[in-house]
DNA sequence: CGGCGTTTTGAGAGAGCTCAACATCGGTGG
DNA sequence: CCACCGATGTTGAGCTCTCTCAAAACGCCG
């Protein structure tokens, strides 16, 4: 298995037991007590919320190395539901235990500080490059901070985090390989 | 002055100097070495960046009680700007301070973890709204989560919130008026 | 009263969404 | 090897919605 940077947390959640969720699998739902928290290993897993109208909205989709439902430590009961969106597995450690931890250890306490700022960051971003009208404005202003389209076959990953169909960003794609073309 | 719950951060940012900033004033700039965190004491300030085609972007509106740029704690230049939107007054504290007290004492890490936390739900919840197509299912969405219309005159707010045009909330709103009367 | 900002409404253009058809690619099984 | 299948990529046509520009009605305050 391959060390990367997002392993930072595994100190946070050492001694944690594995759990293994199919594709599809539910974390947890909407309502339900907060016993553990969540350090996902390996896989994908969404945050979702249903809006009135039936309206699906996904908060977050966490990847490898990333704790789900970040505010769920100091909280009772769940906001939103999980699910797998791949096979996954995840390490779950007591959330009063998780708590300690950061208390009791300046160290871990600075690191999750650091990365709740991070997420904090990164979702006001989005909020931003989301909110611009133009999708031509969104990738650009996405691929400013850095991103690069992945290999195809994962360019509908791209439309949904820019907020906009497949489609649409096709013919963006497409308009771009002629401009350039032309230049 | 009305004490309210946002004055939960005041013991961290106790014996902070006052200083005031009149609308439109520069706070720090993108690129600025961080030398002190800010606490909003009165007034509103923007956290602003702008994107490759000079795509102005508010990141962040922050209100009295809110810290401003809450990664800085932990980084060395700013990401971004901020701008009074109002006659504004902050307490500043030096950043290596707020870090002491932060690591020092868990009561004041564990308020501000959750602080963290909730913004970042907060962010997400945003950023999903704002990706709805259709400014109703906005709209929807965002009085579903407990907001509620504030009074006439500040209704461009709730516009720049949803990311649409003034223009286009009046009208929806006009919608609903009429709707409303039908039923 | 005379500004100034907000709210309201109109008309046209532009952009994305929806539905639809089709191409392409990788894998599966006959 | 080839037929088939599903998912992804590509393109077209029409519709809907928002944006933009514009004008006017309010509402507040000096």
């Amino acid at each position: 298995m391959i060390m990367v940077m997002s392993d930072a947390l595994a100190p946070l959640f050492r001694d944690a037991s594995l759990r293994s969720f199919p594709a599809g699998g539910s974390l947890f739902r909407m309502g339900d007590a907060i016993v553990s928290m969540f350090l996902l290993r390996a896989g994908r897993a969404d945050l979702v919320r249903h809006s009135g109208a039936g309206v699906r909205m996904i908060l977050h989709r966490a990847g490898p190395g990333q704790v789900l439902a970040e505010a769920s430590a100091w909280s009772d009961n769940y906001h939103c539901d999980a699910v797998a969106a791949e096979d996954s597995v995840v390490a779950v450690l007591p959330r009063l235990e998780f708590r300690r931890r950061l208390l009791a250890e300046p160290p871990l306490a600075q690191l999750w500080m650091q990365r709740l700022a991070r997420s904090v960051q990164d979702a006001r971003l989005r909020a931003e490059i989301r909110s611009l009208p133009r999708l031509a404005d969104r990738l650009d202003a996405w691929l400013g901070e850095g991103n690069r389209m992945p290999d195809r076959g994962r360019w509908q990953e791209v439309a949904a985090e820019l907020g906009v169909t497949r489609e649409a960003l096709y013919r963006e794609l497409a308009r771009r390989r002629v401009d350039r073309r032309r230049a």
